[in-house]
DNA sequence: GTACAGATTGAG
DNA sequence: TCAATCTGTACT
């Protein structure tokens, strides 16, 4: 069973429950005739205006987080540390803006260290600016699938979201960073 | 305009 | 431990 996630996936659902729920799904990525795929192991939700590591922190809008303010299912991606690139999945309806980080994928070829950061897996799909605002639903390059993989909820740990200090101690202590149990591609802390 | 820190990574 | 090196923000 192969689906790809459908608008309402992104849409119809708190952005906490699509970071959990995009645990196990796989992110597609089209280069020419060649696909890469890697399951998502590692995700960190980023929600909107009163969150205060968000990028979208107080509902300021700039050139670079405008995209977060458009419907869930598209890509928000912008480069940290002058160097490395790093995708993030709108979530929730127009004027709302959150999304969830990808922070770590399993691939299924190739070691557990491919993709196992959010740097590396945006240097492994080779994704970068081109990307930005791109339509997972639509798109023929990127995507994000159900390959009928079920995690139980046991299986998911939920943490303190990576390298957000700044926000303060009552945002950076959220645990809204959600990981697969024991899985090796998640990214080391 | 300048200064500085950041949703990171890998080399030393 | 540290530096690479864009973007946004807080200043002068």
């Amino acid at each position: 069973m192969r689906r790809r996630l459908p608008r309402s996936f992104f849409t119809h659902r708190p952005t906490l429950d699509g970071a959990r729920a995009l645990l196990g799904k796989y992110l597609v990525r089209k280069i020419g005739r060649q696909v890469r795929a890697g399951k998502i192991v590692e995700t960190e939700a980023y929600v909107g205006p009163k969150d205060r590591a968000s990028h979208t922190f107080g509902g300021k809008v700039t050139p670079r987080n405008r995209v977060e303010y458009l419907e869930g299912g598209l890509v928000y991606i912008y480069l940290v540390y002058g160097m490395y690139w790093q995708l993030n999945l709108t979530t929730g309806r127009a004027g709302s803006p959150e999304c969830v980080l990808i922070r770590a994928l399993e691939s299924d070829r190739g070691p557990a260290t491919l993709a196992n950061g959010p740097g590396k897996l945006c240097r492994w799909l080779r994704l970068s600016k081109s990307f930005y605002g791109e339509d997972l639903t639509t798109s023929a390059r990127l995507w994000v699938e159900d390959r009928g993989v079920r995690i139980r909820k046991e299986e998911v740990v939920a943490a303190a979201r990576v390298g957000i200090d700044y926000a303060g101690p009552y945002w950076s202590r959220r645990q809204w960073r959600f990981y697969l149990r024991g899985n090796h591609a998640v990214s080391t802390y």
